[in-house]
DNA sequence: AAAAAAATACCCCATAAGGGCGATTGATTC
DNA sequence: GAATCAATCGCCCTTATGGGGTATTTTTTT
């Protein structure tokens, strides 16, 4: 079906892993692996000049994480599918991969085999992770994107405590008809038009 | 402080763990543990009848599970403290245990000083579990108790919907007076006063 | 430099919401 | 047998809400 030849990049600081993954990779048929980095800055500049399709990104580097370079490359390419391959298997740095745009969660005892399966899940759309991460994963999910600005979520924070226009103009210093203003454009980048499902909304989207 | 005698259950289907524990609790200074039991059927059927303070509980018994037992003996014996004493690490078992009404969580490899001092700890009203187990309790909470009738909870997530009076009238066939009163209920069972804020406490407890 | 987004403020108007109060029926609990 | 709770229906009245506009200033992005 899928002829096409996946273009890895890795991000890893142990010398040992990223040349022998790299070699892995590479050699494999449907895969071309030409780039690797050690640390995230190198990373940051180079991949936005490189035709790549997904990069695998470990956590633990010198300088600025992994996490950090995912949320940031992953805003400039947001074409790129990037898999995180690291030893953290905590909440903290599962949800907060997820958070900067990561497509997928893998530990680094993965077999070289399994991988090329799950680089090839994530190319066509997947979110490959073990189901150890998995599990973890349900409670929470990534906010796809807040329209909210941040005047609008201290409004709505503000609402969904029972205020009303005047004691929410009050609180913050404005007028009722501004309150009134901002309260609309919530509405409207919600698509709701009423308090009780932007509420609920919002809090389900973890806007609030 | 207190000198009083802890009485502890066991409920434990392996022969060797459930001897070795009774004789090693109903040998310490402060602990009494007269009675164990292999299945969550016999512990539901003698339980009642027993001075008991805490009840230590596996999870995975033969028959009926600890989880669903323990479920059935908190309602009927509320003053008991429950602690799971399980292999199970998943966050589901967990989860469904504090559901289900228990205080503590532990892993059978807690070692017999660690246990006295939390059967110690959930008797004087704390909840003891690993830091392990607690990190993945953060995101779950008990709903200590649900004050809305079901006829109230249907409304109120009409209501997060965005439905007015005459809308939800109209789903769940009432007269808008109906609705209405159940509103003004649902508002006094939550202690708040207007429609926002109710759906922010209900979904914060879990109601909707 | 131009365009877009955010924050600010105001008006009019119809309707929805919330508070107060009363009332009947049936089920459950004590 | 009494009391409580849940569910049902109703009226009156005041205030809050939401939709429709319009408009200026500042900040951010391109």
């Amino acid at each position: 079906m899928n002829t096409e030849i996946i273009h890895i990049a890795i991000v890893e600081d142990d010398n040992e892993i990223r040349q022998t993954l790299q070699l892995i990779l590479d050699g494999s048929t449907g895969f071309s692996c030409k780039y690797a980095f050690p640390d995230a800055e190198s990373a940051i500049a180079s991949l936005p000049n490189l035709p790549i399709d997904v990069a695998l990104m470990d956590i633990d580097l010198p300088g600025k994480s992994g996490i950090d370079a995912t949320r940031e490359l992953k805003k400039k390419l947001p074409e790129i599918d990037f898999i995180m391959l690291t030893v953290q298997s905590d909440d903290d740095s599962i949800f907060e991969s997820l958070c900067a745009g990561a497509s997928g969660y893998l530990l680094k005892d993965t077999n070289p085999a399994e991988l090329l399966v799950h680089i090839k899940e994530v190319f066509n759309g997947g979110s490959p992770m073990s189901s150890q991460i998995a599990r973890r994963i349900i409670n929470s999910f990534r906010i796809i994107d807040n329209p909210l600005s941040e005047r609008e979520t201290e409004i709505l924070k503000l609402l969904s405590q029972g205020l009303n226009y005047k004691d929410v103009a009050e609180t913050v210093f404005l007028s009722p008809h501004t309150v009134k203003t901002h309260i609309k454009n919530i509405y409207s980048k919600l698509h709701v038009n009423n308090r009780a499902e932007a509420i609920y909304k919002a809090i389900k989207q973890k806007l609030i």
